[in-house]
DNA sequence: CTTACTGCAAAAGCTTTGCATCCGT
DNA sequence: ACGGATGCAAAGCTTTTGCAGTAAG
């Protein structure tokens, strides 16, 4: 029933170790969601898709596990004040972002020239730049349709909420 | 005592008051730091700056109105899920921040080309992009030196806290 | 005068923490 | 066995909300 390890889940896990930490079965299930989902899950996402298969989860896990995540640098965490962060261990490096502010979708578009942009402002500021974030707001080309006919309006995210 | 309305301050309260706000002189304070203040403050910050002038003012009527400056698209809000958001309302739409993680400070760098990606991506997903958010973490010249002096830590924002 | 605004306090979220028990290593 | 991890519940923080009194237009 378990899905063989990727790269990346198997590079994760190893870093995880060498840093004194323990993989457990709890553990290894909330990374396997984290570098596997393409869609950025929330704390509460990841939390909901395992408690079928681990019904004594608990959210606290969730929270820690992603807390070892972010000290091992193994993680990008996307945060909201207004709505839950999101996550992506698959790619931990900043990236650009798409988010859809219709149903909440979050894409990664191939965006190329930020780090060269961060280059010219740490020659210009003195800074020394160790991290970006670059998001793009707007509506997927579904919400655009959906926002037109006012019938059938378009919730955040219809597939999963509390 | 009153300093003189800046063109901005006139632009905001306008807009305020043609979408049926009533200019306070409690929102009045408020605005006037908030649109002349170049250090994109917190709330916190912006009620303690306040709270000399008007000691019964509440950090509730400072959330309200920058509800109010929200509602009209005239102030930026950076949000943050680890810390106080922090605000601009001078410059409303968005453009690039660059954010100190040892002192706390936000600047605002000239770096243009944002606006063009942003078009790229609209054509090459078919998203509509309505907004963006572009932000460098890194060490400002002087957080720089300090790190490497640890005896004098440089703790964040050292002039203002609870 | 009408209706929005203020300040206070309570409520609401999301995230973190304390602790006793449990289980990787 | 040792020491970190889990799960539960409580605590923490920032932000929002309800309400009675107050004041802008």
């Amino acid at each position: 029933m378990t899905s063989p390890d990727t790269p990346r889940l198997a590079a994760i896990t190893a870093r995880l170790r060498e840093r004194g930490y323990r993989i457990t079965p709890q553990r290894l299930a909330i990374l396997r969601v984290l570098a596997e989902s393409p869609d950025h899950p929330t704390v509460e996402t990841v939390y909901r898709r395992l408690l079928p298969d681990i019904p004594d989860l608990s959210l606290a896990t969730v929270y820690k596990t992603i807390a070892a995540l972010k000290a091992c640098g193994e993680v990008l965490e996307l945060q909201f004040s207004d709505r839950d962060n999101r996550y992506d261990a698959a790619r931990p490096e900043p990236h650009p972002h798409l988010i859809c502010q219709g149903c909440g979708a979050v894409a990664d578009p191939e965006l190329p020239g930020v780090e060269a942009m961060a280059k010219a402002l740490a020659r210009a500021t003195g800074y020394s730049i160790l991290t970006h974030r670059l998001d793009f707001f707007g509506l997927c080309p579904k919400c655009q349709i959906k926002r037109d006919k006012p019938d059938q309006a378009s919730p955040p995210d219809p597939s999963e909420k509390k």
